[in-house]
DNA sequence: CTTGACTCTACCCTTGGAGAAGAGTGTGCA
DNA sequence: TGCACACTCTTCTCCAAGGGTAGAGTCAAG
């Protein structure tokens, strides 16, 4: 019969914890004193009290040891806990090793250019949406402003007139100084009739998209495209699609310091 | 200008993170109205957001982020704190693979053996400590028994009571049938004089040390060193020490059921 | 003008305890 | 026997990064 300081040192488990396990249905000391309160422990708990910690130390919350413990579990049931574990622990591996990767990229990026990095590449979801688009071969990228107000003109004599989303896709593998396969999309709320120039379709969604915002003139663009190219090569990315501009913020002229567009490449782990 | 919630389609981040942040003074909306408390964003906003996702990413806490962002850090002390969390990634992948190691070998054992697994393993530290003890060269592993014998007797006759740490230290490399190098240690409050048999000394601690409860009679105790053996190999540690008996519910009887002895060998990861 | 969508603040919940407050207990010592 | 000090009890709050919900106020379209 130890107090619970005692049975603390002994087991090396702090007594907190053990008020823990004991409000959990864990690890009941043998007797509460019903007077003061006082938890009575015996030595011949300790070995549930291994498991307990044992069972932690692979992982498992307190809640799941509770029933491992308890709950006349069946040997099969513990393997495929275990090996949900197993596999957990595979993929947390994983992820936490790209993200060191990502985090020595940095480092590296840091001594190479002597300069802040300006971490303002992020990979995320989109959702699949409804577009009106205008695809075709354009003389250069900046010819894509004509194609926006062909839709936008074609939409307002639609009578529709919000439209919150507006994007460049970019068809072509590579840069391209002319004859540039170029679509502008933009998007609707409700379904609008079609023209043999003007076709509705659903954008694609993706699960990973690698993202960059970038500011200011188009005319500097090119640095954000070789930031994020260099970015996905880097953390081991692969481009599945054609390549997005987003226009969030963006207008016709060439060198507004108040634009804001994101540079959005689709891509996959590999 | 967007409101929060075409602010948080926009950027993908959940308008619960975007009020957090702004509580956090790490992105707060360009206007607030005072009336309504309508929080009002940019797209201007949307790269520093972006930061702050890739600085998440990297694993780095919010209040970090704020520093990062804020507070005119300089190129140094940013490289510094991502070699640090790059020195923490390395820690943490590390255990993390130990941890997957410790669970792929219950897994096997399952599989090998049928039965549940005990699970009464677990590595802990241990503080040096002040004790009394013989050491001599015994007939076989129970003859310890005369040695405490020897101790407490000594120990009553100089008006030491009280002692609550009993162990034996079996300094042999391997197992031996006779003639055992064994020490009987018996911890002490406050200082004895010395004998030509009975010494005074610390026993030393351990940053690492593998125990494993046994329960019941000393007849079967081999099978508890079996498994806490097979363990430490398993495990990828190293014995560097002699290993412990710790009495922690015991006698001289050889076969008591209700005995427990936690059986402890110094080790270290390799 | 109404209705439905949106936003606000404020509160509780998550893990595995740590820390502290305030009250009660046990033990050693004079 | 009284006192001091160590120990224990319950209860409250706190941690990180939000998620969920309630109740009240606000906006925009029909």
């Amino acid at each position: 019969m130890f107090k619970i300081g005692d049975f603390s040192k002994l087991s090396q488990v702090s007594i907190k914890a053990l008020r823990l396990y004991d409000h959990m249905g864990l690890l009941k000391p043998i007797h509460v004193d019903s007077f003061t309160n006082y938890r009575y422990y015996s030595a011949s708990q300790l070995p549930r009290l291994n498991r307990i910690l044992a069972f932690k130390d692979l992982g498992f919350s307190l809640e799941q040891i509770v029933q491992l413990l308890d709950d006349e579990i069946s040997l099969e049931q513990i393997r495929g806990m275990l090996r949900l574990k197993q596999a957990e622990l595979h993929q947390h591996i994983k992820s936490e090793k790209l993200r060191l990767a990502r985090v020595e990229a940095q480092i590296k990026q840091i001594e190479r250019e002597n300069t802040m990095p300006n971490c303002n590449i992020v990979v995320k979801k989109v959702e699949p949406m409804e577009v009106v688009s205008i695809r075709e071969i354009i003389a250069n990228y900046s010819a894509v402003g004509e194609l926006f107000n062909e839709l936008t003109g074609y939409l307002s004599q639609q009578e529709v007139a919000k439209f919150d989303y507006c994007a460049a896709i970019w068809h072509d593998p590579d840069y391209k100084e002319s004859d540039v396969d170029g679509e502008a999309v933009v998007s609707i709320a409700r379904s609008v009739r079609e023209t043999k120039r003007i076709k509705v379709c659903e954008l694609p969604g993706y699960d990973a998209i690698a993202c960059t915002i970038h500011e200011g003139s188009y005319l500097t663009i090119g640095e954000s495209y070789k930031r994020l190219l260099a970015w996905i090569e880097a953390n081991g990315y692969q481009i599945i699609d054609p390549n997005r501009e987003v226009y969030i913020q963006g207008g016709q002229e060439q060198d507004n310091e108040s634009y804001i567009t994101e540079i959005q490449f689709p891509v996959v782990k590999v």
